[in-house]
DNA sequence: CATATTTTCTTGTATTTTGAGAATTTTAGT
DNA sequence: ACTAAAATTCTCAAAATACAAGAAAATATG
């Protein structure tokens, strides 16, 4: 264990589950001496990583509200996207929840979302949870624009049930880049059904997508042309709001050098 | 510069303001050799802790979006405050801003917010952001429980006026331990006036405040009673219910032992 | 106040990090 | 597609530091 992931490691071990850890657990858990991770974890307190919490529990620290924060107010994507989502949902025919998605290793996770008041189910998708890459519409729009080698790898460690599920996925990611929108329902939460279109930007390295979902009870198919002309606009809009943000900041480094 | 501190020093130049960063510069930031810097970006990347964006330029990683979440589904103080922030903004009698606010390190953080919906001004009480540690009810309401050697230190690097400025801080401080409360005006945003309670749990190593924020034009002197009462009594209803998931978290870690 | 628990400290040794420059890869302009 | 510039990775020996084991100190607990 060298470099950064000495401190990764102890960091990742923070879930929802399991929110804080004794030295000790730690310690245990990743078969490390003791006296070793109480010198790691005594920096990552310093630094504001982790915080100690009541009977010699540590728990994650203040540092990462801050950086979110930051990311927040300074992400393109999220700064862009967050205040169309609100209206992305007040033009949807009925309750949905509505998320932006991006790549993040090989998962996706969801940056920004809003539920419009009386949205009664809870959906997976709440903002920083990690999901499934080959389950759900809003996966799918994103890895739909993704090709070659570099789809490959993305794949590389997800296990098909068998071949023939493995082929109907390529197929439908085929057929779905080709219309420009994925639909699924119930592959990530059963009861919901969820609509999505990519999000891209290449210069700025962004591969995302932007997804209405929606409960299967309420919805009609008469809905579906409007869901998708709300999608694919707020979409196209995000996309040159990006553009705009990318000149800006060419403009910014520009003129400070 | 040595252990996590290199990483932290390289993290920390991202901000509000610069938000993200060449290899090259943050070289000549730190004066250090960019080849070292190449090596610990790779592994900031790798953890998803940064980002590569557009040409060459890197920026925070969604690693803080997902940690974030984690705190927030798991943090006594956040997970136990945030529902109340909109009781409290419901039965104040004017438009608010209300905040839950906690030490880290010698400044304060904000961790939770709620913004009536009509509210005028931008406070710059947001959730994330670092605030002064001797401007504000927010923060004389942490800070007031503080005492001896530990109010020393972490007082030590503030600059006062003058000692007339610094004596009447101490006479206010004291004055508002007293009464259990705060007031301030326009210590933080001109325009704006702020009330605030402590909130303090010793076993969890708690020390926060519950704050509401008006805009000075709305506020009336008859106000006053109504908005202490709420501040006092949702402060007691946040305290209590930290006590409970303290206990839970005990009750937790002594079955699985 | 005594005991158990948690945390820090001490040490020689093993491992990792470092920085300068060369080598390679990527990017952008023609 | 070619070329020049820029960005990134690689190499290696010297320097720095992280490591583990246990002792010592500090802190919590009853």
């Amino acid at each position: 264990m060298s470099g950064f992931t000495r401190y990764n490691k102890i960091l990742n071990l923070f879930s929802e589950q399991r929110s804080s850890w004794t030295v000790l657990e730690i310690s245990d858990e990743l078969k490390t001496p003791s006296s070793t991770i109480y010198r790691i974890v005594r920096e990552l307190v310093l630094a504001e990583f982790l915080e100690s919490a009541a009977g010699a529990y540590f728990r994650l620290g203040p540092a990462f509200i801050k950086f979110n924060r930051i990311i927040n107010l300074s992400d393109p994507l999220v700064r862009t996207g967050q205040p169309f989502l609100k209206k992305l949902a007040n033009e949807n025919p009925i309750e949905s929840v509505n998320v932006l998605a991006r790549l993040y290793g090989n998962k996706v996770m969801c940056v920004a979302d809003y539920k419009t008041p009386f949205f009664k189910n809870n959906t997976s998708y709440q903002k920083g949870k990690l999901m499934p890459l080959i389950y759900g519409a809003t996966s799918r729009a994103i890895i739909m624009k993704i090709v070659g080698k570099n789809l490959e790898d993305l794949l590389k460690q997800e296990i098909f049930y068998d071949d023939n599920d493995k082929d109907t996925f390529f197929k439908n990611l085929k057929n779905d880049n080709k219309k420009g929108y994925c639909k699924t329902e119930g592959q990530v939460d059963k009861g919901l059904i969820g609509f999505a279109v990519p999000i891209n930007n290449k210069k700025l390295g962004i591969e995302a997508s932007l997804s209405s979902i929606f409960n299967s009870i309420d919805f009609l198919p008469e809905h579906e042309p409007i869901i998708y002309a709300n999608l694919t606009s707020y979409s196209l809009l995000i996309e040159r709001y990006i553009n705009q943000i990318f000149d800006d900041i060419q403009n910014y480094h520009q003129k400070s050098s």
